[in-house]
DNA sequence: CTCATATCTATAGTCGCTGGAGTATTTAGA
DNA sequence: TCTAAATACTCCAGCGACTATAGATATGAG
């Protein structure tokens, strides 16, 4: 039997944050002892680490729930939890474009290094000027 | 004389965004009309469009303001300007290295092709047992 | 038994918006 | 000039994924 302390060094979660997977119906209500402080399983720690496994991958909240929703049936096809995690690679492939496309930008603003005025600043400049820019974010 | 409708099609801020900006202090309070809706100037529609640039880069509200505040003032030295500019940037470049990381371990969860089930996906698997990562996330 | 530590619930705050309700104003056409 | 449509007003709630606080209670070691 584990305490929610227990849990939260053990995965890394912080205790708010197990009660609210609780709350977001990540993780069953587990049992309580007699003072009504929560008591987990050996089980519910492995879930957790699962949660917390999928989380950093930057999985929502929801695709987890989906997730563990399909792990409660292991005779069923395995295509939809392929669909989950491909989508989230392709929205990580974006995010990834994406910043790419500002760290390009921002390379060339920050070329200017600070030793003349706010006036004639290129920082500033770039700012107000989107027509500066090389991209078309 | 611009309305905020004016406003919002000209640099494609949503209009409750426009008045959230002025909550929050990036845009000064305009004058009114008689019936009490707001009026810009042509000085207010160049300081949004430069607040919206600065945002699609992903300074935040904070770092904006500061960065509004310094240009208020031509004739200081453009170092800070470039701090913070510097600074976002080596941000950015940090979150693009982690989502490179994410990435290529999704590349390798999502290699099963979803024609089994979920007791041996591994896409489930790979969600439940850390050690099978490469990286060290 | 005492006391430090851990846990409980409930609630509010974070960031950067976004949307809705209910009301008032502006503007274009008949 | 009147009316109807479009626009704008304020205030407040909600998003996602936590995080933090307050004030009360429980647990475990000495």
């Amino acid at each position: 039997m584990y305490s929610i302390g227990d849990l939260s060094r053990r995965t890394g979660v912080k205790i708010p944050t197990i009660r609210y997977y609780e709350q977001m119906g990540l993780l069953e209500a587990p049992e309580r002892s007699e003072g009504n402080q929560r008591r987990y399983e050996k089980r519910e720690l492995e879930r957790l680490a699962f949660i917390r496994h999928a989380r950093d991958l930057g999985l929502s909240i929801e695709a987890i729930r989906d997730l563990l929703a399909l792990s409660r049936h292991p005779e069923r096809p395995c295509g939809e939890a392929d669909r989950i995690a491909t989508e989230h690679l392709a929205s990580v492939r974006e995010k990834i474009a994406r910043l790419r496309k500002l760290e390009s930008e921002l390379e060339r603003i920050v070329a200017c290094h600070g030793d003349h005025t706010i006036g004639d600043c290129y920082v500033i400049r770039a700012l107000a000027d989107h027509s500066m820019c090389g991209t078309d974010h």
